[in-house]
DNA sequence: TTCCGGAGAT
DNA sequence: ATCTCCGGAA
């Protein structure tokens, strides 16, 4: 493929992009929100799915949510405790409640339709950058700079010979992902696709699967310097198994099961620590996931 | 047990 | 800039 040529510092190389580009035609996956016709909805509503889940438990929802409300305006006037029993095991159910009033201000504001464009679509509810580029590139099929965690980890390796991104999203590694895009729009579009999926199926942060890997003849700076261990991760150790996270929950389990719970079902989540049911309870209502009914909690 | 991840609030 | 937020696979 590429031969000997050393890879850009600054930038993916027409060569590596083409071959990127032939290596998704063969391997990309089959998914449903990819295929041809599918609305902007559906695909806004797979990128906020997709955001913290992988791709194998979104499916099923995704399914189930576009045939219960496959327009903005059927899930704006969903009772929200439907949208928060279909999200299901998602996680993050906060994301549930932005994507119905992201659809209410759709409806609102834009006479049903998700707008064109990634200022307009960064101003709704749970659309932030990623998820704006992603829906211009992969919905509206014009050329934008996506950058998710896959792409920088591809980026990182391939261009900048590094075994991971940095901690956080740097100017550097924006720099190289707007250099790396190409300039012909669809072009643009089959290499974010392409890029994404590579970082998602060969180019994994644990094992990556060089031997299958598009760039391993020449397109990547890191499989040419022999693969160097990832810098000793500085990373702040994660908080103690994240209780209260693990807490709401549990709360929300039981709340998707039963409609609502009495205070002493709750108390005995955490027999050890009332505290700690008291905060999962406190912040859940203050997020607006559940709410109190005389001395019982039900969804909203 | 450890690891993974985009948005939004602070 | 840093922290919080969920659940399941490795």
């Amino acid at each position: 493929m590429n031969g000997a040529s050393a890879p850009d510092p600054t930038g993916v190389d027409e060569e590596s992009v083409d071959a990127v580009i032939t290596w998704f035609s063969a391997a990309g996956r089959d998914l449903p929100w990819r295929h041809e016709g599918v609305s902007a909805w559906a695909i806004l509503v797979s990128e906020v799915m997709l955001q913290q889940t992988p791709v194998v438990r979104v499916l099923p929802r995704w399914q189930e949510w576009m045939e219960r409300w496959p327009a903005p305006a059927d899930l704006a006037d969903a009772p929200t405790a439907e949208v928060l029993r279909c999200w299901d095991r998602l996680g993050y159910p906060r994301r549930a409640l932005r994507l119905q009033d992201c659809a209410r201000v759709i409806v609102r504001e834009h006479g049903g339709r998700v707008p064109r464009g990634q200022e307009a679509l960064r101003a709704l509810p749970g659309i932030g950058e990623y998820t704006a580029a992603a829906i211009t590139a992969f919905s509206h099929r014009e050329r934008a700079v996506v950058v998710d965690t896959n792409i920088r980890r591809v980026l990182a390796r391939s261009v900048r010979g590094r075994a991971l991104p940095d901690r956080s999203y740097s100017a550097a590694e924006r720099v190289v992902a707007t250099r790396s895009l190409p300039v012909p729009r669809r072009r643009s579009v089959a290499w974010n696709q392409a890029v994404m999926e590579l970082g998602a199926l060969v180019c994994t942060a644990r094992s990556p699967r060089c031997q299958q890997c598009p760039l391993a003849d020449g397109g990547c700076a890191w499989f040419a310097a022999g693969r160097p261990a990832p810098a000793e991760d500085t990373r702040r150790r994660q908080a103690f198994e994240g209780t209260d996270r693990q807490m709401r929950g549990m709360i929300m389990a039981l709340l998707r099961r039963d409609g609502s719970a009495a205070e002493d079902q709750l108390l005995a989540l955490d027999a050890e620590d009332a505290d700690r049911v008291r905060r999962g309870i406190r912040t859940l209502i203050a997020d607006g996931l559940a709410v109190r009914e005389g001395s019982r909690l039900r969804l909203p």
